[in-house]
DNA sequence: CGGCGGATCTGACAAATGTCATGGTCCGCC
DNA sequence: GGCGGACCATGACATTTGTCAGATCCGCCG
């Protein structure tokens, strides 16, 4: 019996997944929850065998969770699941120790394939992820230039950037030029929409 | 028997929702689908008596998917589940006919209470939602000023959205800063961003 | 060592954006 | 008819943003 952990933001997919879940022979869901943080914690005290992440949660998204949980609850198995094809998501699930990440495009069957080939000490991606994350190129940007987009996303002016980061408004507006010269983009926004669409915001 | 509708963009939370309403008893899914237009085009075929439709979809969304169900398949009752609670959402969704309104954060025994609810002639609104609906103000923006608002959601510089829209470039800064100042914020993108968490744009 | 490349920072200048005063049109209302 | 208010539209001016050339620092390789 594989027992399970699951942990995804909107009660009522979580309901609809443990449904589907709990439907399969050989699986068995113990603990659910919609925080990031709550899964650390489940995880700790459970010892599931497998445990599957949505990205977006409160508290902690899924990668800094599936990170956590690799460290502090190792013979869990943890797969991603994600709304969003992110390119850099799958990078940093792989760096985080997910073994398994799942698109919420795939039919339901294959989220109890998953878990099982997991949990025999597989691995499983998403092909069409797997591609776009191999064509796409690596994030081109330096570290302070992330900083600026990072800030610059919330729509905030550059004068309070600058403030925050402890810069001269000049260099911010450096930092975001060249951002938006290296991701092609027409203006700032624009370029934090792409490095978001990304999964390197 | 309920016949029902299912339309979900999401492949796998679909078939979850399969799983789950699969079984309820006096409960049948007859169609479903991850596009707003097949929608559309499946609840004229196959007549169901209730519609399940999620907002986020391609094609058509369920707002405007829900609209053209009520005036083409009028037997057929429409229920909207949103994972975005955004206030302007619900009044858009009464608007276009929705006899159920219900937020993905709602446990999942609820979807099937409400499915019987509209279904004997009832309606059922998620209370959260509705209370921040009715507390929210209505969107101040005049047609023009969310004319801009959209184009300029893209990132596109008003050189762009001018020539879009057939209007001087004074004319457009004009309605953006109008709306910016309207919706307090600092400058057109975290208007945008406002806009659209209000569910305006 | 010396030179090269890349990242970090800055100010000056050019271009885009935000603000304001103004005028026109349409519509409801007294 | 005349008035007030809302919306539409514009250009001039102030502010913010984008671009560029250059300075400094540091690691790396010949």
């Amino acid at each position: 019996m594989i027992r399970l952990l699951l942990a995804e933001d909107h009660h009522l997919v979580r309901g609809a997944f443990v449904a589907l879940l709990g439907a399969e022979p050989g699986i068995e869901v113990v603990g659910e929850t919609g925080r990031g943080d709550e899964a650390v914690r489940l995880a700790r005290e459970l010892r599931p065998d497998v445990a599957i992440l949505d990205i977006d949660m409160p508290g902690l998204d899924g990668l800094e969770a599936a990170e956590r949980i690799s460290r502090e609850a190792p013979g869990c198995r943890v797969v991603i699941v994600t709304g969003h094809g992110r390119p850099g998501y799958l990078r940093r699930a792989m760096a985080a120790g997910a073994r398994g990440f799942v698109g919420k495009d795939n039919p339901a069957s294959v989220l109890a394939t998953v878990i099982r080939q997991v949990h025999d000490g597989g691995r499983y991606i998403d092909p069409d992820l797997a591609a776009d994350a191999l064509t796409m190129r690596e994030c081109p940007l330096t570290p302070r230039e992330l900083d600026t987009l990072r800030a610059a996303a919330g729509g905030a002016p550059v004068s309070r950037i600058a403030r925050e980061l402890h810069l001269s408004e000049g260099t911010v507006r450096n930092y975001l030029s060249s951002a938006v010269t290296k991701l092609e983009a027409e203006n700032r926004h624009a370029a934090v929409r792409r490095a978001r669409d990304m999964g390197w915001l």
